[in-house]
DNA sequence: ATATAAATTTAGATTAGCCTAAAGTTATTT
DNA sequence: AAATAACTTTAGGCTAATCTAAATTTATAT
């Protein structure tokens, strides 16, 4: 029962966790979409996953999976992982903002629990990671993290860039272009109601910047 | 014909490379052996290997294999980032000794070349790892080391030792342990023709530590 | 030169993770 | 409540790398 998870495994359990993290569950479809294979696939993996010793998820059928506990430690063991990689990867290698996500999706299924411990031992157990993403800690529970999306705020409000999801390596690439990237301080001055632009005034820079909303739902705020 | 080589191919160049050294090719058996494996999964992968596309082997039947030029750059190339890997988990996490190893026999197959490249001058484009063997250089060609071994030395010879092999981490151990680390100046205070023991001095320690011909074999050292 | 031992190769299975195509289930629309 | 659309599962295959067991080849010793 205690086998060491093989990578696709690992792989399957985050996807379930972000999903889950929005869906509150993970269906067959988006499962797939998100880990670009089929629906087959997912089926397959799914079924070893619940009936593994302990099952890692809880599945009915046609109606998708939840991490179970035994899952979800595994999944935040990953992650933390994952997290630790791209802080250490831009903190002491040198890397920019937009290519630690893909280096460390490699590198979070092979490393120890001893490279864990050392690189978050190098880097003083941070909380966050480049783009503002909590880090479990090594109890695996979370810190807390800002929950305020940027689309979230009207005409007048003003905030700190805490978080931007880390998935579009083009995505970030703009952003930091733009000078939106985390602790940056920042005022709505206009919304449009028609495209759903946000014009944005970030501080110490006089041009205003507008982001679609497509883009401002990926970036989390505070106050 | 280009695509990405899998972790076991890798292995394989890598093993097919370090038994070379001493044998001059590698034997179907000497393989299984070195990797782990059966002689019948190693003769399947050698078939691979020589019917690639460039080959990476040259294969004769019940004859063994020797690395073709494709295959040699591929071997060099994984040993590079092995190497690498060592000295940064040593410098710069603070690894002891014995368990760099493992750690980079995982790590080398899954790096990229920018995080290579990062590590590579972080570290200062060393030429040697923790063990003393060289570090292929950028264009893969190998750094000079030291070829003489410890139980090559007579009563009397001094000398300092250069190189140890990093297979067998008890040995790494013992051998730290003992005061036996690279750059550490030694002298020959007496040899056993009946035992093969080599009874070593080791500069600015008192005891004189007595070492087995299976041990000094495996030990390089500079005169 | 024949028998035996050692090394190597062949043949056939196994496992993990993926695929396509077909069949089945659930949800939505009229 | 039937038809259609959307989603999910089943069934059967594929590849990479391994295994065991049997067959073959090479080397060694009488």
């Amino acid at each position: 029962m205690e086998d060491k998870l093989t990578q696709a495994v690992e792989d399957y359990l985050k996807a379930i966790y972000e999903l889950s993290q929005t869906e509150g569950r993970a269906s067959t479809s988006k499962l797939a979409e998100y880990l670009e294979v089929t629906p087959a696939s997912v089926t397959g993996m799914i079924k070893k996953l619940a009936s593994a010793n302990p099952p890692l998820v809880d599945y009915q059928k046609h109606r998708g999976v939840v991490l179970t506990e035994a899952g979800m430690n595994e999944a935040l063991e990953t992650l933390r992982h994952h997290r630790l990689l791209e802080l250490f990867l831009h903190d002491i290698l040198g890397y920019p903002w937009d290519e630690v996500h893909e280096e460390a999706e490699r590198l979070e299924h092979v490393i120890s629990e001893k490279f864990e411990e050392r690189i978050a031992a190098v880097l003083g157990n941070p909380k966050h990671d480049p783009h503002g993403d909590p880090i479990p800690r090594l109890d695996l529970s979370m810190p807390a993290s800002a929950e305020t999306r940027l689309s979230d705020l009207g005409k007048g409000d003003s905030g700190t860039i805490k978080r931007v999801r880390d998935t579009d390596a083009d995505l970030l690439r703009h952003l930091s272009d733009l000078g939106v990237t985390p602790e940056t301080q920042v005022k709505v001055v206009d919304y449009s109601d028609y495209d759903k632009n946000t014009h944005l005034k970030i501080k110490n820079q006089d041009e205003v910047v507008v982001l679609g909303q497509n883009i401002t739902e990926q970036i989390y705020v505070e106050a």
